[in-house]
DNA sequence: TATTTTTTGCAAGTTAGTTGCAGTTTATTG
DNA sequence: CAATAAACTGCAACTAACTTGCAAAAAATA
């Protein structure tokens, strides 16, 4: 059972060559967010990224800042679990076609895992396999409406 | 195109009895709340339905507060349409047992739309037909894993 | 190197949602 | 029906996520 489709990790030059191509300083910080959402299993918040770098190193107003340009670039995407707060996870090439995947929290430990495939009925098979119960599911469709395109 | 899949409009005495079959007192606030998602087509916000009761004849704690009980007596369903804040509606009989629904927002001008089947490829078919462009779906799962069960 | 643009830290602000408390309403029990 | 207990409400204060204005600093551009 794999948890991560594909290896997302990139080097840190990697990382700057992404941030040029978008257009972005290649700062310290946001090489450093860049390349822990790469290498992170999960999707991290803003504090944990905040924790991560070192409270000392920088400020959490940063990290929004840079959380909120990735996202507007299209360098991550931001996800709701189900919590009171976004996270935020790296999307690689293979992400960025058509390609998605979804994950799955516990309710109670906050343990996350991710999935690969996508489709609803085999999406429930796998997580009973993995020993989850007592499902739920958030499936919602944000798109443009025909008033406003 | 059906945007409301089942009548969910009770009446204030059904109201009441839902509220009494919970375990939860037959008062104003409570039956009003519980009116307006019955009655309303589109999910609200807290905020939307501390307005429609009035600011003078309600505080917003409270309101909180019945959201919250609602939520846990599994009366109403918590929604995350990519805003910054939770959306509620009313579970009806039909949605409580295996049923369930989703929802397409313009992200221009935040027109929600409800649809009732439940198949990704039929509800990316379904929205074009609606003159949605650009669709994104947010499709996350939450459960109780091995470890907590 | 000089100039422009972007980024940063700091501090203050906004908004969704929570909580403690005292007074009131609703439910329960005799 | 009255008395007690439990649930609910308004108010005010609070928390946490997230934003914003500003001036200094760093990075990009010429």
């Amino acid at each position: 059972m794999k948890t991560k489709c594909c290896d997302t990790h990139i080097s840190e030059e990697e990382a700057q060559d992404l941030l040029s191509e978008n257009g972005i300083s290649r700062t310290k910080i946001k090489t450093s967010i860049l390349l822990l959402l790469s290498k992170s299993k999960k999707p991290l918040s803003a504090s944990e990224i905040y924790q991560k770098i070192g409270p000392k190193n920088c400020d959490i107003s940063s990290i929004w800042r840079t959380l909120k340009q990735f996202h507007e670039k299209g360098i991550t995407r931001e996800l709701n679990l189900g919590e009171d707060f976004f996270r935020y996870e790296f999307k690689d090439a293979h992400d960025k076609k058509d390609h998605h995947h979804h994950h799955i929290r516990c309710r109670d430990c906050g343990d996350i895992k991710q999935l690969e495939e996508c489709d609803l009925s085999a999406f429930e098979k796998m997580f009973s396999k993995l020993g989850f119960k007592k499902m739920e599911h958030y499936l919602e469709f944000t798109g443009i409406c025909s008033k406003c395109s």
